[in-house]
DNA sequence: GGGGTGACCCAGT
DNA sequence: TACTGGGCCACCC
């Protein structure tokens, strides 16, 4: 079989998703992955977080974050800031998942 | 072709 | 709550 798709159309898939997360709410990597996976038929939150290293900087990447509320190695504090700022709740190091977590519709 | 790596996830202990 | 092991998948030697 060949091409399947683009690789740069999943990323941009991620990026548009990342942009579409509202302002307060927080979405992980694996829901991003799950939710991409009935479009691409594939995809893991693996990938999702190593699109989110390399293409993160243009889009709200402080909004998304690990399944168990844990914020981006290396940017706890300007994640925290950001989204602290907008309203999010936080228990010690990582953020309220069940009060916050988002889904696209 | 084979093996290591990573802004992950989940179940088990 | 913290740590471990297995699974995941694209990338880079």
């Amino acid at each position: 079989m060949a091409a399947e798709y683009d690789p740069r159309d999943y990323i941009e898939a991620v990026l548009d998703v990342v942009e579409r997360i509202p302002k307060g709410r927080v979405m992980s990597y694996g829901a991003i992955a799950e939710y991409l996976a009935a479009r691409f038929g594939r995809g893991s939150a693996r990938r999702v977080g190593t699109i989110m290293a390399l293409y993160g900087g243009s889009v709200p990447w402080y909004r998304v974050v690990a399944a168990n509320g844990r914020t981006p190695p290396g940017h706890e504090a300007a994640a925290r800031r950001l989204l602290t700022a907008e309203g999010v709740m936080f228990r010690g190091e990582r953020v309220d998942m069940a009060a916050h977590a988002w889904f696209p519709d």
